[in-house]
RNA sequence: GGGCGAUUAGCUCAGUUGGUUAGAGCGCGUGCCUCACAUGCACGAGGUCAGAGGUUCGAAUCCUCUAUCGCCCACCA
C-alpha cells in the first residue's frame, strides 16, 4: 500500500475500469423474467453533437438511476443511441461542402447524401465517445441510429398508417419559413424572441379622392408589396365610411378593398391594418374569409420575388430599407415609432423566420393529444418535479397541428408519390390556399410503403416521389418502442416497455416528451415512462445560457481531462438543486474534485492498516456475538440511518440530497470522527472490520455517482476476486443496527471535545499541553454514558485524564463551561486569566434567560396548551427544565468565580 | 396578455407534511506542513429568511397583495 500516491489521479484509473466493465459485458441487459426490469431510453444525442455541460448533467442523472437500479437487483437496461438532426447536420455538411464553394444542388441529392452519411460515419460517434468518458453505462450494443435501416422502415410505416387513419394530411398554409434553411419549420422549431422594431405608419391614398388617405401600421413595411386588402374594426367610427371603398396601394398602385372585421385591434396603431394574406397568419385567414387574392412576394431564400416589380431580387431586409426611404421621399410615411416586436427565429441558425404560404404535410394532433392529456391528468405520468404537468397540460390543450414536412435532403423522405399523369389535371404546384382541394380523395397522390410500379388510379408508370423529408421528431418521437424494434412484437419490447423514467430538459417537453406520450399511446396503446424527470439547464455564472457567441462555454472534456468524470458528475449534482437552473463556474468543480482526493486518502489510511484476517465476519453476526464498543456501534448506526435517506432521496430524484447525505457523512462523520478517534487502536479487531465494512458499503453506496473512483478503490480492496463493483449489490439497510438514541448522546461527547479544543485555542494554550478535566451533571445516564465513550475520544483534544464529579467545583485554577447540562471544567494551574471566561459566561446567562423567559410566556398561554399536540408541549417542557437546570449550573459558575 | 420559478450568511444554494437555538459548500479571519489527505486539520466571525398584511397556540414554511430578477407560452399588425 505505500507505493499508493498521497494524490488521486484519475488519469490513472477512468479509462481502465471504462474498458474493464465494456470488455466483460457488464452494460448489457438482456430479458430475465426473474427480475424486475428497469430501463430509461437516453435523449438521442445530435450527431452533430459535442458533450456540453447539459448533456454531462443529463447523463449523469442517467447513469446514477441505472447504476442505483443495477445494484439494486433489477434488469437495468439504459438504450442508447443518437438522433440524424436532419437541418442540423444537413448544415453541417454544406458548410463542409462550401469550403470547396460547392452547394449541395451542385452534387445532387444523391451525392450529397452519400456526403453527409460519409460525414456521419466519420464523425457521428464522437458524442458517444465522449458519453463514454463520462462514464456512461449504456447497452452499447443495441445502439441505434434514427436513420438506420429499420428505423426508416417504421418511420414510413407510422406515416402509412397515420395517413390512412386521416391524421395527415397536405395543405397550403402559412408556415414557419426559415430564408436560410430553407425550409419549413413546426411552431416549436421557431421560439418567438422580442426584438427591437419600428411601427411604421404609412398613409394609404384613397382611390376616389386623391388627396385623402387611410393610414396603417405595420412593423414590416416590405409585405405591403402583397397587401390586398384593408381592414378595419366594423364598428370604427373613425373609419365606418370608409368600408367598402378602394384605396391605391402605394409603390404598386393596385387598387385595393377597405374591408371590415372584428379581428382587427382599434385600439392598436391607427385601427387600420393592411392585410397580406399571403404572408401573415391573421391576414391568411381573413383572405380566406374575404376571398382575397394572395401574393406571394417572396423567394424561398427571402428575395423578394417578380411579383415586386422593381424590388425584385432585393433581401427582404434591404427591401424594407429602399421602401421606406421612397415613402418618405413621396410623403406618404407619416411617421416611423420605436416598437418591442415578438418574432419567430429558427431553432437551428437563429435567422427570423418569414411566415410563408407553402404546401406543406401535417398531423392532425388533437385526436392525438386527447388520450395524452388523460394519461397525465389521471396520474399514470408523473412529472418531477410536478409544476411541469401544468406546462405541459396547458401546451397539449392548445395544441396545433404539427408541420412535418421540410425542405431538405437529409432525413426520411416522405413516403408519398405522385403520378405526374393525374397531376397535370388535378394539381397546380402553385400554393393557392382558394383552390383547396380534398387531397386524399384526389388521384395522382398515392401513400406508400414501397414505390407503387404505377399510379392505381390511370395506370401510369411516370411516378415521383415526393422530393421532401419529415421532421426530425417525427421519428424520434418513436424512439421508445422502434428502439426495440416495434412493431415487431419481441420480447425486449414485452419486457422493457414502458420505461421506467425519462430524464431530460425543459426545453424538449413540447418537442419530444409530448409527442413520445402521444405516439405511445397510438402505436402501442400504452404510456411509454412513468416518471418524467426534468431537471434544469445549464448556465453560466451570470445566469445566461452556454453558447459558443457568447464565448462563456465550460466544457466538460476539459473538466474531465483536468479533474476527472467523477469529479464533475460529483460536483454537477452536488450543486444541482431538484429542477432550478444550474448557474455554472470553473470554481465550482472543486467541490468533487477535493472529494475525490479525501475519499482516495481515507481509503489509503484504512487499507494501509488493514489486516486481512480480521474481516472475513459478517456485520450482523459480529455484533450478535460480541459487545461492540459505543464509537463502532456509532459509525455504524450513522452510515445505516444515512443510507436510509439516501434511498429516499433517490426514490424522489432528489440527486443532490443524495450527493450531499454521502459527502456529509464520509467527510464529517466518518474521517473527522470516527477514523481520527480509532487512529491509536486501529489495529483492534472490532475498529479493523468495522473501518473496513463501512468504506465497503460507502464504495457502493456511492458508486452510482463515482463510479470510476469506487472501482479503483473496490478493487484494492482485500479479497476481490476481479469482481466489478458495479454488480455488487446495493448495501442492505440494518435497521436493527441503527441507535438514534445512541447518535444523539454521542453528540454531547463531541461537544465536549469541541469545547475544549475552542477552549485550548482561546487560552492560547499550547497544543502540547496535555489537559486534566473534570464533568459534573446530575444525569445519571450521562454520567455513565461518559464514563463508556470519553476514553475513547480524549485524545482528540489532548485530554490526558478525565474526572465525574460530584458537584461543580470551585474555581481556582479552572476554566469551566457548560456543554448542553454537562459542566466541563478544565484543571490549569494559574496558566489563565478569567476575565474572558467571566464574559463568556455572563453573555450565556443573558441569552438562557431570555430564552426560559418565552418558554414560560409560551406555557402561560392557554391556547397553546390547549391546542398545541401533547408531543409538541412534552417537548417544549424537556426544554424548559433543561434551560433552567443549565441556569442554575451557569450561576453555580459565575458565583465561583465571583468568589475569586 | 397569460403561466411558472426565484428572492435565506460576502457568494452559490439546502431547509421534507408549519413545531428545539434556520443549515451546507465556497469565500473570509486565526492557529497548525500532527506519521491518510495543505485538494488538508482545528477554531471562529457572519442571517429582521425581499416587503406588507392575513391564517394559526406557533410561519423561512400556508394564503393575499407589492417589489425586483429570470424563464416559458400567445397571431396583436
Amino acid at each position: 500500500m505505500n507505493e499508493v500516491p498521497s494524490r488521486y489521479n484519475h488519469k490513472d484509473t477512468e479509462d481502465k475500469w471504462y474498458k474493464f466493465w465494456e470488455e466483460n459485458n457488464l452494460f448489457s441487459a438482456t430479458v430475465n423474467p426473474s427480475k424486475k426490469p428497469f430501463c430509461i431510453v437516453i435523449p438521442p444525442p445530435n450527431v452533430t453533437g459535442i458533450l456540453h455541460m447539459g448533456h454531462a448533467l443529463n447523463n449523469t442523472i442517467q447513469d446514477i438511476l441505472i447504476r442505483y437500479h443495477r445494484m439494486k437487483g433489477f434488469e437495468t437496461l439504459w438504450m442508447p443511441g443518437t438522433d440524424h438532426a436532419g437541418i442540423a447536420t444537413q448544415n453541417v455538411v454544406e458548410k463542409q461542402i462550401a469550403k470547396d464553394g460547392l452547394r449541395r444542388q451542385d452534387l445532387g441529392r444523391d451525392k450529397f447524401l452519400e456526403r453527409v452519411w460519409q460525414w456521419k460515419e466519420k464523425y457521428g460517434s464522437t458524442i458517444i465517445q465522449q458519453l463514454k468518458k463520462l462514464g456512461a453505462s449504456c447497452d452499447w450494443k443495441r445502439l441505434r441510429f434514427t436513420m438506420d435501416e429499420a428505423y426508416s422502415e417504421v418511420v414510413k410505416e407510422v406515416f402509412v398508417r397515420l395517413y390512412e387513419k386521416g391524421l395527415i394530411y397536405q395543405g397550403d398554409y402559412i408556415i414557419n419559413w426559415c430564408p436560410r434553411c430553407q425550409t419549413a419549420l413546426s411552431d416549436e422549431e421557431a421560439p418567438h424572441q422580442e426584438i427591437d422594431g419600428y411601427l411604421y405608419y404609412i398613409k394609404y391614398p384613397l382611390a376616389s379622392k386623391f388627396q385623402n388617405y387611410i393610414v396603417v401600421a405595420t412593423t414590416r413595411p416590405e409585405t405591403m408589396l402583397g397587401d390586398t386588402a384593408v381592414a378595419v374594426h366594423p364598428k370604427d367610427k373613425r373609419y365606418k365610411k370608409f368600408i367598402g371603398k378602394e384605396v391605391i396601394l402605394p409603390l404598386i398602385g393596385r387598387q385595393i378593398k377597405i374591408i371590415a372585421d372584428e379581428m382587427v385591434d382599434r385600439k392598436f396603431g391607427t385601427g387600420a391594418v393592411k392585410v397580406t394574406p399571403a404572408h401573415d397568419p391573421n391576414d391568411y385567414l381573413l383572405g380566406k374569409k374575404y376571398n382575397l387574392e394572395f401574393i406571394n412576394i417572396m423567394n424561398p431564400d427571402g428575395t423578394l420575388n417578380e411579383n415586386t416589380f422593381s424590388y425584385t431580387g432585393l433581401d427582404r431586409f434591404k427591401a424594407r430599407e429602399l421602401i421606406v426611404n421612397e415613402l418618405k421621399k413621396i410623403n406618404l410615411l407619416e411617421k416611423i415609432k420605436p416598437h418591442k416586436i415578438s418574432v419567430g427565429h429558427c431553432y437551428r441558425c437563429h435567422t427570423i423566420i418569414e411566415p410563408y404560404l407553402s404546401r406543406q404535410w401535417f398531423v392532425k394532433m388533437k385526436p392525438l393529444a386527447k388520450p395524452a392529456i388523460e394519461v397525465v391528468k389521471k396520474g399514470k405520468i408523473k412529472f418531477y418535479p410536478k409544476r411541469w404537468t401544468k406546462v405541459y397540460l396547458n401546451w397539449m390543450e392548445n395544441i396545433q397541428d404539427w408541420c412535418i414536412s421540410r425542405q431538405i435532403w437529409w432525413g426520411h423522405r416522405i413516403p408519398v408519390y405522385y403520378c405526374r399523369n393525374c397531376q397535370q389535371i388535378y394539381k397546380s404546384q402553385i400554393p393557392n390556399p382558394k383552390s383547396q382541394i380534398n387531397l386524399r380523395e384526389k388521384s395522382g397522390i398515392i401513400v406508400s410503403r414501397e414505390k407503387p410500379e404505377k399510379c392505381p388510379s390511370c395506370g401510369s408508370t411516370d411516378i415521383y416521389q415526393d422530393e421532401d423529408v419529415l421532421d426530425t421528431w417525427f421519428s424520434s418521437w418513436l424512439w421508445p418502442f422502434v428502439t426495440f424494434y416495434w412493431p415487431k412484437e419481441s420480447e425486449d419490447l414485452k419486457y422493457f416497455y414502458p420505461t421506467s423514467v425519462l430524464v431530460t430538459a425543459p426545453e424538449i417537453i413540447f418537442f419530444w416528451v409530448a409527442r413520445m406520450i402521444m405516439a405511445g399511446l397510438e402505436f402501442m396503446q400504452d404510456i411509454p415512462f412513468y416518471d418524467v424527470y426534468i431537471h434544469g439547464t445549464v448556465r453560466d455564472i451570470e445566469g445566461r445560457k452556454m453558447s459558443k457567441s457568447l464565448g462563456n462555454i465550460i466544457d466538460p472534456l476539459e473538466i474531465i481531462e483536468h479533474i476527472g468524470a467523477d469529479a464533475l458528475r460529483f460536483s454537477l449534482i452536488m450543486i444541482t438543486s431538484t429542477g432550478q437552473d444550474i448557474f455554472l463556474s470553473e470554481e465550482k468543480f472543486k467541490v468533487g474534485r477535493n472529494f475525490c482526493n479525501k475519499i482516495w486518502n481515507a481509503a489509503r489510511l484504512v487499507l494501509m492498516n488493514l489486516d486481512e484476517k480480521n474481516i472475513s465476519f459478517d456485520l450482523c453476526m459480529f455484533f450478535k456475538k460480541e459487545k461492540i464498543d459505543p464509537i463502532n456501534r456509532w459509525i455504524i448506526s450513522r452510515f445505516y440511518s444515512t443510507l436510509k435517506n439516501v434511498e429516499s432521496a433517490l426514490k424522489y430524484y432528489n440527486f443532490n440530497e443524495y450527493a450531499n447525505l454521502l459527502y456529509h457523512f464520509f467527510w464529517h462523520q466518518f474521517c473527522d470522527w470516527y477514523l481520527e478517534i480509532i487512529k491509536p487502536k486501529i489495529k483492534e479487531i472490532h475498529n479493523q472490520l468495522v473501518m473496513y465494512k463501512i468504506l465497503e458499503k460507502f464504495l457502493r453506496s456511492l458508486h452510482p455517482i463515482m463510479p470510476f473512483i469506487t472501482e479503483e478503490i473496490w478493487q484494492k480492496l482485500p479479497k476481490r476476486k476481479d469482481n466489478s463493483i458495479m454488480i455488487e449489490p446495493w448495501p442492505h439497510i440494518q435497521q436493527e443496527l441503527i441507535d438514534k438514541k445512541l447518535e444523539k448522546e454521542m453528540e454531547l461527547i463531541f461537544d465536549i471535545v469541541k469545547t475544549t479544543r475552542s477552549l485550548r485555542l482561546e487560552f492560547n494554550l499550547n497544543k502540547n499541553l496535555k489537559l486534566k478535566i473534570g464533568l459534573y451533571t446530575k444525569d445519571k445516564r450521562k454520567i455513565d454514558f461518559i464514563n463508556s465513550v470519553f476514553p475513547y475520544v480524549m485524545h482528540l483534544a489532548g485530554i490526558e485524564s478525565f474526572e465525574i464529579l460530584e458537584r461543580i467545583p470551585s474555581l481556582e485554577s479552572k476554566v469551566s463551561l457548560l456543554v448542553g447540562d454537562v459542566n466541563l471544567s478544565i484543571y490549569l494551574e494559574g496558566l489563565i486569566e478569567l476575565k474572558e471566561e467571566k464574559k463568556k459566561l455572563s453573555q450565556e446567562v443573558e441569552k438562557i434567560s431570555l430564552d426560559i423567559k418565552n418558554k414560560e410566556i409560551l406555557f402561560k398561554n392557554k391556547d397553546f396548551l390547549n391546542k398545541a399536540p401533547q408531543q409538541v408541549i412534552e417537548q417544549e417542557k424537556e426544554k424548559l427544565s433543561l434551560l433552567k437546570e443549565r441556569a442554575k449550573l451557569l450561576k453555580t459558575i459565575l458565583d465561583g468565580i465571583k468568589d475569586l
